[in-house]
DNA sequence: GACAGCATGTAACATGTTACATGATTCA
DNA sequence: TGAATCATGTAACATGTTACATGCTGTC
């Protein structure tokens, strides 16, 4: 139940059409929760069959025009008892730890060369995170500001992990390789299973 | 398309029941990927019309019988290639950073309480990381458990950073309240929006 | 008027969540 | 025999993904 609530916080930074949105929902927004349009427009639709959020009274209700959204009352309302209530965190959910451990058991072929394509996208992301820290926020501003770079801090704090962690695994999986199996293809054994 | 990824390793690890599975989803394999007893029942169903895993023969079929199943050499097969393919990350999705974004503009009413109790339940999960370290993972061992214990070490570091960037918010969120704010309930004006 | 790009959608399906239903086993 | 627990499932719905459909606007 957050596509809703990030919507809301969307438009009520700044009305906006469903494209608008979308765009918003590639950057800002979307570095710490993703949507496609199709998602927005559904989400949309609800909303305003909700009566959380309204169009823009701009005479056209066609197909192919441009519909603009701003949030109502009874949206801010929504929003704030979301943002102020208790909600627990998911836990992680991560396709390349899966892998990992995975490779353990039917053996790590191609596994260091897609762990530095990781590395290289982890350190892209990273770069382009400290870009807009640094273009963005400057001293202490008033709060707003400080809560937005808080969350960017965040998203800092996750990339510099995943670069340190890639390159500390590609480090083990090399001396592996050089270790006692040169091929790196034969399957691991299933036995002992740590970790359980 | 990762569930049934994560119960085919899982089944390579030990042959299991769907409810040993998804006993074993709420430690170990649910560390990194979660599922409920529905989805794996669901997805036991769909492995075993694909001929990748098979019932071991066992007599009984009838419900409130255990079955315990084990994986065919195509899933195997399945399972390599998906392992050593490439396949992008998923974006952060984080509620917690939204709630904060939306804190930006409705106001931080009850945020510190929320970065507190969140803080506590990360420092405990790290906590438990690293007595599964202690206790499971000693020297160097057989490939198989390095890999499982790099996964680990993800973990470690995830719960490591998010525990660092809670204190770092809440510090944050303290000194604004002793700032300019005395209620903190006040709504943040929505001009300026850095970050866009 | 043809085409590119903008903008809003629909449809079908996969995955994840929540609530509930049913049968077997054990033990008081 | 009745309650607790183990074990396997169904149903309904919410959310996320992928592919496609439709209408508008400007420009060559």
């Amino acid at each position: 139940m957050s596509l809703p609530h990030a919507i809301l916080t969307a438009l009520l930074e700044k009305p906006s059409s469903g494209l608008e949105l979308t765009r918003r929902f590639d950057r800002s927004i979307g570095y710490f929760w993703s949507a496609t349009h199709q998602q927005i427009y559904r989400e949309l639709g609800k909303l305003e069959r909700a009566g959380f959020i309204r169009a823009l009274p701009s005479e056209q209700p066609a197909r192919g025009q441009k519909k603009e959204f701003e949030v109502l009352p009874a949206g801010r309302a929504e929003l704030t008892g979301w943002a102020s209530g208790e909600q627990e965190s998911k836990p992680i959910r991560d396709a390349l730890l899966l892998r990992l451990r995975a490779a353990a058991v039917v053996g790590r072929t191609g596994l260091d060369e897609e762990l530095r394509r990781h590395l290289g996208l982890h350190r892209r992301q990273l770069a382009e995170y400290e870009e807009i820290e640094g273009r963005d926020f400057g001293a202490a501003a008033e709060p707003a500001d400080r809560l937005r770079r808080l969350v960017l801090r965040a998203g800092i704090g996750l990339e510099t992990f995943w670069v340190a962690w890639l390159e500390e695994a590609l480090a083990e999986v090399e001396e592996m390789a050089a270790g006692e199996d040169p091929a790196g293809t034969a399957d691991a054994d299933a036995g002992g299973r740590p970790g359980e």
